[in-house]
DNA sequence: GTCTATAATTCGATAGAC
DNA sequence: GTCTATCGAATTATAGAC
């Protein structure tokens, strides 16, 4: 057996613990599945991660910081703009571009990605952690670019930007299977679909 | 011990059953914590359910049956009108009245009916089951309304109109906990919320 | 139909050798 | 750091008495 490194080791414990999460949910994976694909031992999970619950947390903070940290330097470079298209890409662009960038893997990181924010506990409570100064960041943004609107407004709306990328995240597959007879769409169309659905919804 | 009628024993099962797939989902739910909270035997749902499985799937049965009927029902009634409000309300409507109809549990009920949406298997393989027919439904009514449409845009729209409801569902707990210090909103000036957001991001 | 008792797995976590 | 071995608890499902 070829011996592995500590950081590939944790790497490839953390690369199949998404996948297990993002298909089988929390309370549906087990560690035992994950160390079988990963092909490491269960030791290796207490050692470098403690219990099953930090693991899970490891594997939402891999992809959360470096996403909100890239939603909001986008939103700093457009924010003085009041254009609300660029807000909204500001905010669907960095999660699907990290996805497109992992290639076919992201396929499961999406899926993952859009199950945290559905998950029962503990998954749904480390959104609060990561995002909630996002959200407020963005619905700052949306004051600007409406400056008549009150505070619940922007708050529904936000609601709705987030609900559609993250059901399209989770359901993804399901609608290319369902739809299978259309066009083939990319990430790229959804994406605009998304900004330009929102866009008009937010002009009521 | 005050003996139960069979069927007051299978609805009591129900609706335990329901609370706890709805917070804990599927996975993450005991066949031991339902029956602790229902006062019945272990064996009991076995004997009028089969296995977790099955009654999950009663559970599911017992509220998207009614749904979709009614859903189709008020499609049938403004179908010929041609008018997309209609047919958003016809849409929305009746999940959001079944939830409200039932109280204080209604909640509880709401929680699960997003949670099918957005969990693992073997819930996601069934809201195939009971909605796909209602799906093409109201694509074809939204072609009434805009007939130039294609194909593909009108299933992006149901798949929006679908995205709102079922995250609206899922997170209006925390939605509510987290925009505590704006005013109180009913279920119902959220539902207006979709529908107006909806309908204007159709007509893009 | 309802119950007790238990079979048969599976799980997360850990102790301890190397 | 990595491994084997195992503990203790929890799970689903079922057999069989009443």
């Amino acid at each position: 057996m070829k011996t592995r490194s500590p950081e590939e080791t944790k790497r490839q414990i953390l690369d199949v613990a998404e996948r297990h999460f993002a298909i089988h949910g929390f309370a549906g994976t087990s560690l035992r599945g994950i160390i079988k694909d990963a092909k490491v031992n269960i030791a290796a999970i207490a050692y470098h991660f403690g219990n099953k619950e930090e693991l899970f947390n490891a594997v939402v903070e891999r992809f959360a910081v470096p996403v909100v940290s890239e939603q909001l330097r986008q939103l700093d470079v457009v924010m003085h703009e009041g254009d609300l298209r660029s807000v909204l890409q500001s905010f669907y662009f960095p999660p699907l571009k990290l996805i497109k960038s992992k290639g076919r893997s992201g396929q499961t990181l999406a899926l993952f990605l859009g199950r945290v924010q559905t998950e029962p506990e503990p998954a749904f409570s480390l959104v609060d952690k990561h995002f909630a100064h996002c959200r407020n960041r963005f619905i700052d943004a949306f004051l600007r670019c409406k400056p008549t609107a009150t505070q619940e407004e922007l708050q529904w709306y936000f609601e709705f930007m987030l609900s559609l990328i993250v059901s399209f995240l989770t359901r993804q597959a399901e609608i290319r299977k369902r739809y299978s007879e259309s066009k083939d769409w990319t990430p790229e169309d959804a994406a605009e679909r998304m900004i330009n659905f929102c866009l008009t919804g937010m002009q009521a």
